[in-house]
DNA sequence: GTCTATATGAAGATAGAC
DNA sequence: GTCTATCTTCATATAGAC
């Protein structure tokens, strides 16, 4: 149905664009304002396409967590081997320098924010953890199975999320290198 | 004067409620209303000794700078070595398991809000960043002075912060018991 | 100094014209 | 489906009675 097409690309190009606003201004900061600016569609309009804003974040997670698998999946294709999928998760803070240092983590900071009180879209938000928390214990388990991968697997996730934090504070693009280049020599010394 | 001291006392009275709150909620979910319940100062009056909600956090951010510095000099004079020093640092996410569980970091969360769109702000919640960096820097000096210890302070605090956001996500006690032994582990190998 | 009442603005959400 | 106008609520902040 052209009519029904027409509708989901509007919804995806708002979700597009508070994916984004998101990251930038954190959820409570972000109004349905900022959304219609931010995505050129009208203001009452957004209230059509979602009742509630709770909705918009939603749709917004369910959007990232597609990205995400993507990403993963391709890096299944191409990455030949469990260490290197490793190093290739461990450098995304120093591929992403300039957003890390001006933004921090857009999962890190997303539940670092809903986690103090709202609790449910917090667990929402907390799937985009556990996609990237399978993936890696898969990694860990194919790269050293008779070790500890959840706990190896939580400690690169603790590393990461450091970096963001510390890094996006004092705006440091070269604590992000030498913080990823430990991770690195760490996960060499594994095997 | 009577009347001043009974001014500063009120005053300290709010500050100390807000300070709480403040980790509780974030400081962009913190109502005056909530200031108001919380510290028991009748709603409007809080506006009489803090013109803007700016004021109350950095008058929080001060309240917390004197009490940390309490704490470290107290760590000076109670802890013979540097070691132990860096030691009791790295078990404050233990200690505080409860409330890094439920509500993260105090200063991490507080930043990582305030970094997104208010800077200045961020700027003066950053001095508690900057008080922990100066303590450390001493100790790892007094430690290990042959080592570069600037990096080693900021690999400290990156550790801790990675602990705070994965433990309150996940809500694991666990992972912070471990983690934080990790830590020690690794204070220890650096000799 | 203390507190109530209120001004003012912006937010989320809805009603209804087109 | 699209968009404007508006309802309601709650926020910060202020004015002014006591």
């Amino acid at each position: 149905m052209a009519t029904h097409e027409k509708t989901e690309q509007v919804k995806l190009q708002i979700v597009k664009a508070t994916d984004e606003l998101l990251y930038h201004k954190g959820y409570n900061l972000m109004s349905f304002s900022d959304i219609a600016d931010a995505s050129g569609i009208p203001r009452g309009n957004i209230n059509y396409h979602f009742k509630t804003k709770d909705e918009v974040l939603t749709s917004v997670i369910e959007y990232r967590l597609q990205q995400m698998s993507s990403m993963l999946e391709e890096w299944n294709n191409t990455i030949s081997t469990p260490l290197e999928r490793l190093k290739r998760y461990a450098q995304i803070p120093a591929n992403e320098l300039e957003n890390v240092i001006h933004f921090g983590c857009p999962i890190g900071s997303l539940n670092t924010e809903l986690g103090k009180t709202q609790q449910e879209l917090k667990d929402t938000s907390r799937l985009q953890f556990d996609m990237f928390k399978e993936w890696l214990t898969q990694q860990f388990k194919a790269y050293i199975p008779d070790k500890n991968t959840d706990d190896l697997t939580m400690h690169m996730l603790v590393r990461t999320q450091g970096i963001a934090v510390m890094s996006h504070t004092y705006k440091d693009q070269k604590l992000v290198k030498r913080e990823v280049n430990k991770i690195i020599t760490w996960l060499d010394s594994l095997k």
